[in-house]
RNA sequence: GGAGACGUGCCGGAGCGGCCGAACGGACUUCACUGCUAAUGAAGGGUUCUUGUUAAAGGGAACCGGGGGUUCAAAUCCCCCCGUCUCCGCCA
């Protein structure tokens, strides 16, 4: 939800905004409308509803004798109040409706325009070259016996995997270095429910256009989240945090559920593109104005995981048409997968400004004592789909992986994943 | 699955249909007092919207788990939902 007082005093804000991601911008005007529509309503029902409370006490003064009258009188403008909240509500619902549908203020500087307008921002590590042909993921997966494709497809269908042997094993280990990385810098680790109610799922924005994409069940009315950054974002709702000793981060774990609707033959090989993965997800809560510099902290231990892992990657700073609905910036950092000779996104850290707090109501308490909305960051620490970059990066000749050395404390030393024989 | 109890402010805990945004206690903040701490005394507080203003002060409305209803008037009565707890059963 934006700002409606930013609204009402810099409408051109919200309309240049709108225009960067290439949205309508017709609906800010409609807005405002229905934002004075409401206050005017709103006004109406306060007064009739004071002028009733006056009526209250004299009714309850009255003699027997005035009596009848009085509550005669008031039980006509008991009917008029109650329309006029009717009307209130009404005119509250249509902004609420309307306001809904502008999307979070672009930050300054984001690049406008959509996918393809991307800024990088910076390219770090060298490409890997090979002496021989590379393996994809997926083949490499199947010799090292991590990846089984075959047996997913027949449990639960296609983009469903079992990863076994070194490859669960290479997953917990991913997830135990992120997890270590983040308690070195205040997170608090959380494993969150991956089953919420629809009014969390709507609040943090992901039953907006995406709607599709996400799994619902039907019977119990819950949404599977695709990240847990819906539960982050959930977890301080109704909520006025203390922000005094700085930004409260939490870390949280949990499998995240995608049903890809609309990505039907992309990416059908290996696990790029997978219903279901595993995801270690940061998620601050900070003043709104340290988020920018929040924003730049999580992308700096972003890089430092990718850069431990040895992995060759780039900084993007997304375009404006591309980002969600709640982001006012988005960094992706994409790391270079040798078999698709191009960079894929790996992390994706997003700054959600007031935005997300506004609709569900998590506040600070700001110096002068006052309340308000806080701000809210979300980013990648580690997925499932790292283990593509990783295999496919640290391939050798006979098939086997050299594990990077600061993935080898979380594999019991283990040095290099070897080929083994049929599973 | 069966039976029951409960859900009030930061916490505990009262609350007769109108005098209840809500007693009382604790915590908290400020002031006073006391070498310091503690103790004591006094005062003060919630949230949201709205109006007003450069800003404020001030005014108004709403909020007692959520949503409906009855009533001139609802924390209080009725219905539905959600949550918590207790007992019994069942399964681990």
């Amino acid at each position: 939800m934006i700002d409606p007082v930013l609204l009402r005093n810099d409408p051109d804000v919200v309309k240049r905004s709108q225009r960067a991601r290439g949205n309508d911008e017709s609906v800010v005007d409609e807005a405002l409308a229905a934002e004075s529509a409401r206050r005017s309503a709103l006004g109406e029902f306060e007064q009739l509803r004071a002028s009733q409370k006056v009526m209250g006490e004299r009714v309850k003064a009255a003699s027997k004798e005035e009596k009848p009258a009085l509550i005669a009188e008031a039980q006509e403008f008991a009917a008029a109040v109650k329309a006029a909240d009717a009307r209130a509500k009404e005119a509250e619902a249509e902004f609420d409706r309307i306001a809904s549908r502008i999307e979070n203020i672009v930050i300054e500087g984001v690049p406008a325009g959509g996918e393809d307008n991307f800024v990088t921002l910076r390219t770090v590590g060298e490409v890997p070259e090979f002496d021989f042909e590379p393996r994809d993921h997926l083949e490499l997966g199947e010799l090292l016996g991590a990846i089984d494709m075959e047996r997913g497809a027949k449990v639960s269908g296609a983009r469903f995997y079992f990863l076994r042997g070194v490859g669960a094993r290479l997953e917990i280990a991913l997830m135990n270095m992120a997890l270590d990385l983040a308690m070195r810098n205040d997170f608090t680790p959380l494993i969150t429910p991956t089953l919420v109610k629809p009014e969390i799922m709507g609040g943090t924005g992901f039953l907006g256009e995406h709607a599709d994409e996400v799994y619902h069940l039907k019977d119990q009315d819950l949404y599977l989240t695709g990240t847990s950054e819906v539960a982050l974002a959930g977890y301080h709702s109704d909520e006025i945090l203390n922000l005094e000793r700085g930004p409260v981060r939490y870390a949280g774990w949990s499998t995240c559920y995608r049903s890809e609707a609309g990505s039907h033959g992309k990416d059908t090989r290996g696990i790029l593109r997978v219903h279901q993965f595993n995801k270690l997800e940061m998620f601050v809560y900070t003043d709104p104005a340290n988020a920018e510099a929040e924003h730049d902290r999580l992308v700096s231990w972003q890089e430092e995981m990718l850069q431990a892992l040895g992995l060759s990657y780039r900084v993007i700073d997304v375009a404006a048409g591309d980002l969600g609905s709640s982001a006012a910036r988005k960094f992706d950092i994409e790391a270079w997968v040798p078999t698709q000779g191009t960079y894929r996104e790996l992390t994706s850290t997003s700054n959600c400004t007031t935005f997300q707090s506004r609709r569900l109501q998590t506040r600070f308490r700001t110096e002068t004592g006052k309340t308000a909305p806080v701000a809210t960051l979300n980013g990648t620490l580690a997925t499932t789909r790292w283990i593509v970059a990783i295999l496919e990066t640290h391939q050798n000749a006979d098939g086997s992986v050299t594990v990077p050395e600061a993935l080898r404390p979380y594999l019991g030393g283990l040095e290099v994943l070897s080929p083994v024989e049929g599973t």
